[in-house]
RNA sequence: UCCUCAGUAGCUCAAUCGGCAGAGCGGAUGGCUGUUAACCAUUAGGUUGGGGGUUCAAGUCCCUCCUGAGGAGCCA
């Protein structure tokens, strides 16, 4: 039985020098073996060549013959492996041979051009050990996996091709982000994930408690009595962090979130998730249109940042996931976005000669079908589609002078959706009290809002950028669970 | 939450009218001196998502529950 003789070779672990890890693993020093990055390796071969190196990583492949073998190497530095091969001048070449995919090795050998074709050069070995084993029973194959089975095992898919490229992508995304921001002057602002506000108005939420569940103490009316809870009151998690970022926004001008969102709804489609990240940005002495020219320059900044960082990722996508997704993004960053009225764009949809499931009206909120045609068929990219009715926006939009309309804005992207919303804020006070009653909402669980309109109050402007949906957008994903680690969906929280 | 579809070997999928549950990949074993999801041969591997029902006989038909996917609503 083979599995005897692996296990025995798991303790090649133990027999690394400690002072090896120390100084090779983050902060390689010159004079000793230190371990080389494929990364480096890729970007240094002409330096590298001939030269012995150490490389650590994951066995992705490995094809054997009978007196040689080749193993693909991936390290996580980047997409591309290294091509290892070894022949059976190797002391443990058969052993070497079994280990199965997954497992995770040390290499040392020499950088030698490869005879032939598919890669440019390869690491000949000189050893080869285990440091962690994989076992038999490792699900990812040699083979095309479907992406609902790797949902099944997150914490092995960022092991795929896709996934490394999704997740490293995800990463360059949120970076973009930060350096846009920062080099445009805003601050960074951390709003709270717990809430005591019940009512921000954007659906269902998560209760934070840590009152008994079987047994919570009552209150006269026979409920839970949440002044007895942890915080003294009801508390849940956030559903938006822009009311709180309104205040520092009325001190430093420039700010935005950028945080986990929890939304408790039971939505079960491609784009929603219990738990994303969102990003705010909220500009004072700003109207809906400096609002607008800021999502449509934020978004073009992190198109290019993420095409010129994550080239191989980006090709990677074009040519497995979405065939066209390069030039469609090229195309964005170098258009302008398309705008066009709520008023006007129902006027297109209904002379549109299409026939809608919900015929386009005034007054009614745009339907999926509605944005898909605006965004897809009309304009082919991007559109701000702004000033709705205020009966189906939220309270803090600022009344246009029609009175009948606020200064919001969605963003529409083909094939995505609404990846943008926001708007101009009420700024006048009395006109915004007036808001909060005619919503029917209670003007005390807005006092401090209010107050931000009586203390030096400013016209301003923000909105919501759903991060998972702007990698969605960048990557050409289809489903919102396949660009999130470990995704948190209705029934879903495995993990 | 509603509508539709699906669940068969570790994975991807077949199985005609209700009539012996199969293939490829992966695994194991053997072969192969430059592979590229290597290739060739042999082989093991199944409570057909759970429960109930109809029938001589159920992967297949009915009921129910669970899970997943797609669409809708809600939204980012």
């Amino acid at each position: 039985m083979p599995g005897h003789r692996l296990e025995c070779m798991c303790s090649p672990y133990l027999r690394l020098p400690a002072a090896a890890f120390c100084a090779t693993m983050i902060f390689p020093r010159g004079g000793t073996m230190a371990r080389t990055t494929v990364k480096t390796i890729f970007a240094d071969c002409e330096q590298l060549l001939n030269r012995e190196l150490e490389v650590r990583g994951w066995i992705r492949t490995q094809r054997e013959s009978k007196n040689f073998a080749f193993i693909e190497l991936n390290d996580g530095s980047c997409f591309k492996n290294l091509q290892v091969v070894y022949d059976d001048t190797l002391a443990d070449f058969a052993a070497v041979a079994r280990y199965p995919l997954g497992t995770s090795l040390q290499v040392t050998g020499r950088l030698v051009p490869s005879p032939a074709a598919g890669q440019p050069f390869e690491l000949k070995a000189a050893a080869i050990e285990a440091i962690g084993l994989s076992a038999l029973d490792y699900p990812l194959q040699k083979k095309r996996h479907s992406f609902e089975f790797l949902r099944t095992i997150p914490h092995l898919r960022p092991r795929t091709n896709t996934f490394m490229a999704v997740f490293r992508v995800r990463s360059l995304v949120a970076f973009a982000l930060h350096k846009f921001f920062h080099e445009n002057g805003f601050v960074y602002v951390h709003t709270p994930i717990i809430t005591g506000s019940d009512c921000e108005g954007a659906g269902q939420m998560f209760r934070v408690t840590t009152l008994d569940p079987v047994h919570p103490p009552l209150d006269s009316q026979g409920g839970a009595d949440f002044s007895q809870d942890f915080f003294g009151r009801e508390t849940n998690l956030t559903v938006s962090g822009q009311l709180n970022v309104e205040g520092f926004c009325l001190a430093f001008g420039r700010v935005y979130t950028f945080g986990p969102t929890f939304r408790a709804e039971n939505s079960n489609t491609q784009r929603h998730a219990s738990e994303f990240w969102m990003i705010e940005p909220e500009i004072a002495f700003a109207d809906l249109g400096d609002n607008m020219r800021l999502a449509e320059d934020m978004l073009k900044t992190v198109i290019a940042f993420v095409l010129e960082q994550a080239p191989q990722e980006m090709e990677f996508f074009n040519r497995f996931i979405d065939t066209g997704l390069l030039e469609r993004l090229q195309r964005v960053r170098d258009a302008s976005f398309e705008h066009v009225t709520y008023t006007r764009a129902i006027e297109l949809l209904q002379k549109a000669d299409m026939k809608f499931n919900f015929p386009p009206a005034w007054g009614k909120d745009l339907q999926t079908e509605h944005e898909r045609y605006l965004s897809e068929r009309v304009f082919r990219k991007p559109v701000f589609v702004t000033d709705y009715p205020k009966e189906i926006k939220a309270f803090y939009m600022r009344l246009n002078d029609d009175g009948r309309t606020v200064a919001a804005m969605d963003l529409l992207v083909p094939d995505v959706g609404e990846i943008v919303g926001g708007s101009q804020r009420e700024e006048r006070h009395d006109v915004l009290r007036g808001r909060i009653a005619e919503m029917g909402l209670k003007e005390e669980d807005y006092g401090w809002y209010l107050n931000l309109r009586r203390f030096g109050g400013a016209p301003h402007a923000g909105f919501g950028l759903g991060f998972e949906r702007a990698v969605m957008y960048l990557t050409g994903m289809e489903n919102i669970r396949d660009v999130i680690p470990y995704p948190r969906t209705p029934k879903s929280a495995e993990f």
